[in-house]
DNA sequence: AGCACGCCGACT
DNA sequence: GTCGGCGTGCTC
């Protein structure tokens, strides 16, 4: 009887592929494992989603499989239901929800095992060989003496490579039969869950740390917790007690922090704490260490993970806890590809393994902070500042009809005056990088813009270039206008590269330091940077939105916010929340234990509602009158939102396409079908950018409508003229 | 996503 | 005269 497998192939299709099982291959099938197949014209590696002995397809069109590369199923089972409940939440394919999930390495074919490791042993002549014969060859003579004094070990490649020994002496040894090369298998040393050694000791938990751990760990099976903690409250404290918990019940622990969080230091942290294998997942991993990483997790070697977005889909051997950091963060959210959303996977990963998850932050998403409201999610709080520091005190500066000198008042240059003269730093947040973000014609009021973006150019001084910041055009700086000739062209506008200049003018005693993609650009310029800081060799700190994420500045008693009416008035429905994270985390920089901090924020809007709010209450109480907004304007988390985007060189080719696609789904009070409009940035890169939104009152409906509706989409002819893609719980509407 | 086929512009 | 630009279509 013939056999048929359902493939999952790296294909953006939404479907899965039939292929024929051949007599020749007789070895067991199994969900889970990977196969090798010829498809069109390419050959790819596909993971079996079901097997069945008929198939509805004319038997012409299926092809068979070359391989079979696996005993037994890659992923655990909790992870593989994982993939295939994202697949239908996000509305794409089991396959590419897997190309998201697995390493690279293992996509093209790697093994899921490890190979055995090589090993450089000295043979019995070699260890009886005097060194001293050797000594016209002093590499050879030099590894004979290392492979002697450790004679059983031997030496493996990454060690012989660390120890910058030669490759030639190596070959000359072994042809003269004084060296061999030995297979060992790499065998899985799981010692840690027998007897954990720790490292050092943990600080002692305050009232409330301590209240929090004896929650976190009386919990059993699957909980969700949100731990909203203010800066300095000591959340990694909680954690590492928590993991503590776990490795001495030989569990692992998945720690996910934000792209910028993951930090040298951070990883020291844990791995002082405990001496464990921490496995570290980051995007700076070759195909081939990530690979390591997701073998030692997957073994139960590594006891700790802790990766950014993608490590999510990490493999455990004895899963016990998932902890993700600053849960309110943009970066967990993927933007391309499929659009999905660790925070929201890692509570349905916690589900599935029936395993603890914490969400832990100082500033909630209104997300998380509505199902902690509602009791979905149990809420721990951690209040108290770690030595109780003075909270910080906060000030408005109108600048309304003010003179600015390259944005900044002359109160606030007065009060970073009084705090740099007090020996402490001062740190300016700015959002936007570049010398100006515009380039002006003085002559006749022109301003340059990207001819392929509705965007204008930033002026880039130091880099003598004007730049788009939309789709990376770029040019040197024009003589002349554009429009009319004049060569009297001027930046238009503030950024951060202008505002260093302008600080080191005035204040010159001072240095200044300057943190945005530009200065940190190169690998280790941005720890150089906060080196500095801490060293108290630079008093200004500049910056955009990189200062104001994780770093802790004891020394900055004052921080600046220069222009808050940008960030505020985005068109985007999520703007007020975001500023109220930023906000309060950039305040959390100012002062420690000892020196009181202040913040400044410059504005045109002082009366404004939102930000009075913010000032007034608090981000706690803000975010919970953020909620009732977003409930009476049937906006997430209250309401459900997909996206759906379209972009074409044509802006009416992108017009039908979503005009069709509306017809296609119902419209009623529960169910609401907005668009289709113009993106915020209407021409990006050459193309017209159109969306459609989605609100429904139900998930289930929501998820019934598209499913139904999704057939229907594909086979539009007008979906052929652009490009299109479905953006679940969209992060922002650009 | 790849990969091939196919049809028009600026180069040796 | 080609080389190569990317639009279009197909993949069990």
């Amino acid at each position: 009887m013939p056999v048929f497998v359902e493939l999952a192939l790296p294909v953006p299709m939404r479907q899965n592929f039939t292929y024929r099982v051949p007599e020749t291959i007789k070895q067991t099938l199994h969900i889970g494992l990977r196969v090798k197949v010829s498809f069109g014209r390419q050959q790819l590696i596909g993971l079996i989603t079901a097997i069945s002995d008929e198939c509805s397809l004319p038997a012409t069109q299926i092809k068979s499989i070359s391989a079979i590369l696996d005993h037994e199923p890659i992923l655990p089972t909790a992870l593989y239901k994982l993939t295939l409940w994202a697949a239908r939440y996000y509305f794409t394919s089991q396959g590419q929800m897997l190309s998201q999930a697995l390493p690279v390495a293992l996509r093209k074919g790697a093994d899921t095992q490890g190979q055995d490791i090589t090993r450089f042993e000295l043979t019995d002549s070699g260890k009886q060989l005097e060194p001293i014969s050797l000594k016209r060859a002093p590499a050879q003579k030099k590894l004979l003496e290392i492979l002697q004094q450790a004679p059983s070990l031997g030496l493996n490649q990454d060690e012989f490579t660390a120890l910058g020994l030669s490759k030639p002496a190596l070959t000359a040894l072994e042809t003269k039969g004084w060296l061999q090369r030995v297979q060992v298998q790499l065998n899985v040393d799981l010692s840690w869950r027998e007897a954990l050694n720790l490292g050092e000791a943990p600080h002692k938990l305050n009232k409330q740390q301590a209240v929090a751990v004896a929650v976190l760990t009386q919990q059993t099976g699957f909980a969700c917790t949100l731990l909203e903690g203010i800066t300095g409250s000591g959340k990694t404290e909680v954690y590492l007690a928590m993991i503590e918990t776990q490795l001495k019940q030989g569990k692992q622990a998945l720690v996910l922090v934000p792209e910028i969080g993951l930090t040298p230091q951070t990883i020291s942290r844990f791995k002082r704490r405990f001496k464990v294998d921490v496995a570290v997942i980051h995007s700076g991993l070759t195909d081939n260490q990530r690979l390591d990483a997701w073998r030692m997790a997957r073994c139960g070697q590594a006891a700790i993970i802790i990766g950014t977005r993608s490590a999510l889909f990490t493999p455990m051997a004895y899963p016990g806890v998932i902890i993700l950091d600053e849960e309110h963060d943009a970066s967990f959210k993927q933007q391309e590809g499929v659009r999905y959303h660790a925070r929201d996977l890692a509570v349905m990963r916690g589900q599935l393994e029936n395993i603890p998850v914490i969400l832990g932050t100082a500033t909630p998403s209104l997300e998380s902070l509505q199902n902690a409201l509602s009791g979905r999610y149990s809420h721990l709080e951690l209040g108290e500042r770690a030595g109780a520091a003075q909270k910080v005190k906060q000030g408005i500066i109108d600048i309304r009809s003010q003179p600015l000198k390259s944005g900044m008042s002359t109160s606030l240059i007065n009060e970073m005056r009084m705090h740099l003269d007090a020996g402490n730093q001062v740190l300016l947040f700015l959002n936007r990088r570049g010398f100006a973000p515009a380039l002006l014609c003085h002559e006749c009021g022109h301003l340059h813009e990207c001819d392929r973006c509705d965007a204008y150019f930033t002026l880039h001084q130091g880099l003598n270039e004007i730049c788009c910041h939309h789709c990376g055009n770029q040019y040197a700086i024009p003589k002349q206008c554009h429009s009319c000739g004049s060569s009297m062209l001027m930046g238009h506008g503030i950024g951060t590269e202008q505002l260093e200049k302008a600080l080191e003018k005035e204040f010159p005693q001072h240095k200044v330091v300057r943190i945005d993609r530009d200065t940190t650009r190169r690998k280790g310029s941005l720890e150089k940077q906060l080196a500095g800081i801490h060293k108290g060799e630079y008093k200004i700190l500049v910056g955009t939105q990189m200062l104001a994420k994780g770093h802790h500045f004891p020394d900055v008693t004052l921080v600046g916010l220069l222009d808050v009416d940008g960030a505020l008035f985005s068109a985007d429905f999520r703007a007020p929340e975001r500023f109220g994270q930023l906000y309060t985390q950039v305040s959390g920089r100012a002062g420690r234990a000892d020196k009181p901090g202040k913040v400044l924020l410059q504005t045109r809007q002082s009366e404004n509602v939102i930000l009075r709010d913010l000032l007034r209450q608090g981000y706690g109480d803000f975010a919970r009158g953020q909620l009732k907004e977003r409930q009476l304007a049937l906006l997430p988390p209250a309401w459900n939102m997909v996206l759906l985007r379209a972009d074409a060189h044509l802006a009416e080719d992108a017009d039908n396409f979503l005009r069709q696609v509306a017809k296609l789904l119902p419209q009623d009070n529960e169910f609401e079908v907005i668009g289709p409009m113009p993106a915020p940035l209407d021409r990006k890169a050459g193309r017209y950018r159109r969306q459609l939104i989605f609100q429904a009152k139900h998930r289930q409906r929501l998820q019934q409508e598209f499913e139904l509706a999704l057939p229907q989409i594909e086979a539009l002819p007008e979906g052929r003229r652009c490009r299109w893609s479905i953006d679940r719980d969209p992060q922002d509407l650009m």
